[in-house]
Formats: structure tokens, sequence, C-alpha cells
DNA sequence: AAGTTTCATGTAAACGATTACATGGAACCC
DNA sequence: GGGTTCCATGTAATCGTTTACATGAAACTT
């Protein structure tokens, strides 16, 4: 039993001193590390008998391939970035969920980047992809990293699949994973303009955001279908987060002619908007509608309940996850998905007195 | 400069064929390759003018570490996983912010893994730990996962370092990161008892969890220390989710001989059981008091605005990865840490009638 | 000036898997 | 029965680093 040349594989009371390794498995069943290595990646190219084998010295050993060595023989790393700008963010954290589900599902595990507005981390997570650290990303930023300035030497180019999803990233062509914003922010504002409403604000994302791009599109042809016009003064800026609507509701109240109508293009904006308005006296939506985007959790419970847009977030990430595996599997994938948006009215509009 | 047996490094207008290695830098530089590691990994042992050439010569290269060939041969892998029982959750995902914040300054990044309830993903993440893929990991979820029953083989031990983080980990010697919750929610209850409620109601947690173990006992304490007695009628389960939160307003409700407030342990749950009120036409604050627990984003905003317990949620997730940092890096760091939390108070609990 | 220490560097052996290629035997076909 | 095909398995090269050890030169020491 005990060959020589073994180095220090002592046990001690059953316990293996180091990890087992595939050589371990190998000498116990008597086969060769070939055979335990195919015994787990292809197990149908492998006797009955040896497979058996191989299973009981594995189930003896406690072995657990060691995925870096692994990953650096087969060049492939099972794991998937996430690039996002907030992870804080109600709204991704549900996407998250459906991309984690599905990734696991075919054996992925998933590392995340928040960005948080700082290039340096961008760099880095470039670095990440270059060095082979991922098999492949799903970008939730809106564009892509390592944009190397040109010129000066070889920029380490990304050549790993990348999927888009909730922003389009202009200029690239990788597949996307979206919604109809624009046709979504056009259907809510004929909506709230059907009521009634013919003078109706509008608290946008960020102006670089091509997903606020997309809505504030929507917007204007929402007005236009309903015969409105388009009056830049009730634009106010917003960046999708609870203070933003905080501070456009602020800013709402200072006016002297108000809107009869708010359409927040978040969810979060739309609930720290209400709060201002409550502080400063008004209701919703007796005194003025107000209207969300993406349907987060908190929609259906505010008070007043928020008529919104529904995002089907969960199948967002879902989908992108499939769209991603496919595509490093080598499987065809559709080069863009748009997942269906809903109108869901509750009590925070109402037709204008 | 063409060397004979340099295999397929070929270039094409500039652009490498494959991604640069080491070997390519060293050749270029003119030193060895493990000069060029040495430049990396301590730059003080090497001259500056190798140095020099290093830095030139991976500019050009656009040369990336492999992370996996790395991470093969010095055994750690700069990865740390991050166990939670629910991606979704508001709570959660800023304590995952602080986390990774902490992490990425460190020159770590972030696996994640949500467990969702799964004891087949609990496996194949202790699977992952006994992998080597990941340095260590963070503990969300108020148990160790990979506990293989006894007798049956060899079970593959996790030892690499471990954080508790939020949730104490019984009978396991692992650095835990916490708030005092039992004197959190004892707090809150001799808060409301102050007001004049002499009939708290109590929405819990899931049973199982230690959090809500320390919390209902602190619930007891509170009511104890007030002069007031428990009556486990008040006690309406829940399991910290917005639903959980609206279905104990509906058991609410229904009641005949209602409490005059009601300790939420999360905000969530808070936010749920309001909006059921206001439905039946209860009001909050004036027909009843309603408190939450956590002070996430939305209960500063939820109408009425919620009082609540303050938890540093960002600094939980920092302190959780300075340790697991110090651990990994061999420095000493204490055994156990506690933050302060604050009694916020909002508008959504007023003095008894 | 001979011996010792320090320093910058190079050589080559790991790290632990996967997999191209080789091998030898069984099965199959005229 | 000889040639072909197929199958299960083994041998050994390979993935791209890090790092223990060796080396030789320079800088001190006494």
């Amino acid at each position: 039993m005990d060959e020589a040349g073994q180095g220090d594989r002592s046990e001690h009371e059953g316990v293996p001193l180091r990890a087992a390794r595939i050589q371990d498995v190998a000498k116990l069943a008597e086969v060769s590390t070939a055979t335990v290595s195919r015994a787990l990646a292809t197990p149908e190219r492998v006797s009955a008998e040896a497979r058996a084998r191989v299973q009981e010295a594995i189930a003896k050993t406690g072995y657990v391939p060691n995925l870096a060595a692994r990953s650096l023989r087969s060049q492939k790393t099972g794991m998937v970035l996430v690039v996002l700008p907030d992870l804080a963010n109600t709204f991704f954290s549900k996407i998250l969920r459906g991309i984690e589900e599905t990734l696991f599902e075919a054996g992925y595990g998933m590392i995340i980047s928040d960005l948080d507005g700082s290039p340096e981390k961008e760099a880095h997570f470039a670095a990440f992809t270059a060095a082979g650290r991922v098999d492949g990303a799903i970008l939730l930023n809106g564009h892509l990293f390592g944009q190397t300035r040109e010129g000066e030497g070889k920029p380490a180019k990304i050549k790993i699949p990348l999927v888009a999803l909730c922003e389009a990233i202009p200029g690239v062509d990788i597949p996307q994973i979206e919604i109809d914003n624009r046709a979504a922010a056009s259907r809510m504002t004929q909506h709230l303009a059907s009521l009634g409403h013919h003078s109706i604000a509008y608290v946008s994302g960020p102006a670089i955001n091509i997903l606020e791009r997309e809505r504030f599109q929507g917007f204007k042809d929402g007005l236009e279908a309903a015969g409105l016009p388009f009056d830049p003064e009730l634009v106010i800026p917003g960046d999708y987060t609870v203070a933003s609507g905080v501070a456009a509701g602020q800013n709402l109240v200072a006016r002297s002619g108000r809107p009869s109508a708010v359409f927040c293009t978040s969810d979060e904006m739309a609930i720290g908007l209400m709060r201002t308005l409550f502080s400063a006296g008004l209701k919703v939506p007796e005194d003025i509608s107000v209207t969300g985007f993406d349907d987060i959790e908190f929609a259906a419970v505010a008070e007043p309940a928020l008529t919104t847009i529904h995002q089907p977030r969960r199948e967002l990430g879902q989908a992108a996850a499939t769209v991603l595996i496919n595509l490093l599997q080598g499987r065809p994938t559709p080069k863009r998905i748009r997942l269906e948006t809903e109108l869901v009215i509750r009590d925070s509009v109402r037709p204008r007195a």
C-alpha cells in the first residue's frame, strides 16, 4: 500500500493533512488521473466499473477539484461578472436575484462589481475580465469599461462574451435585454393625459443615461400623441434615488403654477416626492397625481399605492443570464430581447378635478 | 530579436494573437520572469532600472497577470464569498455595499451566494470554499453550511477564515459583527410603553432565526422593565418581508380587542402592515402606533414616516470586511464587534389616547 | 586582503487539474 | 482470418504564475 516517494501525504486519525488531489483519488481507485478527470467531466466515456470506483474514492477522500488548476488548464473560470452602478438600489437587487438563480442552475458563479461612479473601479474590473477571471459579463451600467485611449500601447481588449441588460450600449454589437422604455413612458404619459391632465411634470433620471433618454423621448411622444405641448419648465432633474425625489418635490412645492400630475421615472423618486408633498400639506392624488416607474416592492404598499410601470425584473435578470450562458456555450442566441411592461393602475393618480 | 522556439506568439498589425504572458514581458524587458513577478509583488526588491524596464514592457504588451495561475501557485484567490439569505432584500443590499467597498480597497473581489433557502445551494457553496475558490467568507445567514453528517467519509472541512455578520452563529468560534438586537428591541418596547401603550403587539421574524430570538427576548425585557405583562396572543408571526407585514395587518384587523401599538421587527413588515391598516380604514398613528426596525431608506419617506431602530448597515458591512481582511492577512482582530443602534423617532407613533 | 553580509537576479520546480496522443484489446465486417 | 473500427484507459505535456535556492557582484568588516 505504502508507495515510496509519496511526499507528506500522511494521515493522522483519518484526517487528511491536506486537501485531496486528483492523484489521491486516482491512486485509491486504482486508475489514472485522466480517468478520474473523465469520470467527472464526461462520465459516459468511462466504464461503469471504473466510474463506481472513482465515485467511491471521491467520497472516501472528500475530494473537491481545485478550480484554480482547472481554470488554468481549461481557460474557463465558471464565473460571470455582473457590473452595476448601484448595488444598494432596490431595482437592481431583484434583477440580480434573477441572474444569480439562472447562473447557478447552469453551474456558474457570480462576481459582483458595484461601480459606484468610480472610474478607478472600472479600470480594475476591466483588468478583471482581461485577466481571465471571468468567462463573461453582464453589464447593467450602460457603457463599456476599459475604453483605453487610442494609440498608447496595446490595450488589453475585452474579448469575452458580454450582454447588456436594461441599458443598451450604443455602438457596440452585443446582445441586449431590455424593456421598451420609450413606449412605456409614452403609455404612462397618455394615461395621465387621458384623465384630463394637460400640465404634466417629468422627473428625469441622470441626463447621460440611455434609459433616461429613451423615457424622455417616450414622455414627449406621449404628449404629442395626446396633442399636448412640451414645456421644458416642467422637466425636473433627478437621479432615480429617493433623495432626488424629495428634492424634486421641494422644487415643485416652491412653484406658483403647479402641474396637476407628475411623472417620476422611478418609484423611489415618486415615493420621495410624495413625502415632500405631504409635508407641504398637499394631498396625493386629490391635489396632485403622481406616478412612478419600475414597480418595486414598495410601490404597492406606499400610501397612496403607486400607479407605475411594471418591469419584470427577475425575468430580465434570468433572460440576460440565459443569453450569456448560450453565448458561453456556443449556442445561438437572439441579438435583442424585449420584455413586456405593464401599466399598473393604483391610487396615486386621479382624473383632473 | 527573433528567437527560435517561440511558438505561435507572432503578431499581425500590432495586435497580439494571444494575451501577453509574463514570459513576453520578461523577454521584452530583458529580465527573467522572476524579476517581472517580483517587480509586481515586491517592487522594493527590484532595482529601479529593472523596475522601469518591466513597467514599460507591461505597458507595451498590455500584460495582465493570469489570476488562475497565480491562484494555483500561491494558494490564494483574492476572493471572498458572501453568503446571504435574500439578495433582493433592501436590508442586505446596503450591507453588501459596505462589504464590497472595503474588500475592493484591499484588493479583494466579492462572490455572492444567495441561498434562497435551498440546501442544494448550501452544499454547492460549501464545496466552493473547499475547492479553494475563495480565501474567506462572510456569513449573513446565521448558520454554517457544509454541516456534513458524522461518520460518513471525511467531510471536506472548511478551514478558511469566516466572519459572522448580523447573525451570530451559535457554537462556532468565529468573529461576530452585530448590533445589540436585544437591547435595541427592549429600548423600542420601553419607548412605546413610556407613551402609555400597555397593549403592544409584536410582529416577529422567522422563529429559527437567532436575530429574531434576540429581538424577542428584548421585547420581553422591555415589557418587564415597564412592568407590563407578556401576552402570547399579541405575537404575530412574520418573516421580515413586506408580504408578511401585509398578512400581519390582516391578522390584526380581524381581531376584536386591538392593541394600541405594534412593534414590527423589520421596516418592510411595518410598511406592509400600515398599508393593510389604511385599507381597513385605520389611521396610523391616530388609531394605532406602528414601529419598524432597521431604518431602511423607505422608512423616512413612508407615510407616516416610520419610527424605527437605526442600524448602521454600511458600517456593519465595512466592519465585517475589515475583520475578515485582517484575518486573511494574519493580523489580530477582535472576536466580537458591536455597533451602536439608534432609536429614530418619527411620526408613526403617538402617545396612547 | 580575506571573509562576511547584502543585494539583484536567474534557474527551475512546483501548484493541480485537463487533454492530445498513444496503446492494446474487443468487436465487427467481408 | 485479416483488416478496420471502436472503446476504455494510460502517459505525459501543458496552462502561467510564484518562489526556494543558487549565483555572482558589490559593499562592509576587522
